[in-house]
DNA sequence: ATCATTTTGTACCGATCGGTACAAAATGAT
DNA sequence: ATCATTTTGTACCGATCGGTACAAAATGAT
């Protein structure tokens, strides 16, 4: 027994900058062996399933950042009442500003949806449960406190898109800073 | 003198379906000369950039497609009063309730970002601007004008990726109509 | 020190990539 | 009908793709 926690931890997050910014189709092998040091020897061993495994790896590594770091603290009772500026703060670093892509949103619009649905569906659903229920506590009404979390959730997506596109980081901090007040409205 | 300029757009509206789906990447030659029924010969007789002009030609014509369809009529004086709401029609059919991706916005988040960079901050610059426009006439200031407008062309891609992750089409036209809504709050 | 097990680097596989060359075919003006 | 020009299909190019095989090296228990 070795100590493959720390190793494999790392390559995750190697594999994930590497997937984001080349894409699943555009990211080769020979990409991954120069990025993380590995050889193909290393890497099937470490992943037998080849690139799809890393992949869902990576997805699933991500999912579970999120899981601790997001939904979790918008799961919490008592709420904070800081809760919903503080999971924007964790987004906007966790993007960096939108100009580091949500491999989970490039993937839902890539020919790669189908063979990673599940992670995605996954990823985005319990984002918008954990969201409804932190602004049913604060005060939105029920009925509404769904489509809200929606709205926040494709407006963070939305900005990362658009921010990107015109090269404007600042773009996503305003939007991000329009959110803040949205959801703020009713809870004060 | 032939008639390329039917075959020309066909071919053109076949290329754009298959980047749409396929991405640049994973787009290849063989794809596009089963799809189009091409030989490589006509292809690269009308692209002889290969690849990277065939897709500058589809984003060229998306641009101009958008330009006629939704910048001109958002900037026509004097502003027909359901100007938003058609264009937010002319957006979901379009995007058939978005089921089919936004080829610029998948663009600004891939490695391709740079080699199109042009073509996308065009395409969302003179969307917003138009948008702008339309927004100042029906009475929303000129300060929050052009930040409804980035927001709601952010919000339409947002709602592109979270519709097609959950694989819910019904999201993508609630969302759809909470921007109708909210767009339409101070006109009246 | 031995030795079974785990881990790694490298050579190699067939398939496919984007692109080129070019002869054959189609076209259209005369 | 001739013939220059345009258009097309196909064979082929080197490069690279994802993946496999497997011997060599590293590891760790005894």
């Amino acid at each position: 027994m070795s100590r493959p926690p720390t190793d494999r931890t790392k390559t995750l997050s190697i594999l994930a900058e590497i997937f984001r910014e080349y894409g699943y189709d555009g990211t080769s092998l020979g990409l991954i062996t120069q990025a993380t040091g590995l050889g193909k020897g290393s890497l099937y061993h470490m992943f037998p399933g080849g690139k799809a495994e890393m992949m869902s790896a990576v997805l699933t590594e991500i999912d579970t950042w999120f899981e601790t770091h997001i939904y979790a603290p918008l799961r919490s009772t008592p709420q904070r009442n800081d809760a919903i500026p503080s999971m924007l703060d964790a987004v906007t670093q966790y993007f960096v500003s939108g100009q580091r892509v949500c491999l989970m949103g490039v993937l839902s619009v890539s020919n790669q949806r189908d063979q990673f649905a599940d992670a995605i569906a996954h990823y985005f659903s319990r984002w918008i449960e954990a969201l409804t229920l932190t602004l049913q506590q604060h005060s939105h009404p029920p009925s509404q406190a769904r489509l809200l979390a929606e709205e926040t959730i494709l407006h963070i997506q939305g900005a990362i898109i658009l921010s990107r596109a015109l090269h404007d980081p600042a773009l996503f901090q305003r939007s991000i800073s329009r959110l803040h007040d949205k959801l703020s409205l009713r809870s004060r």
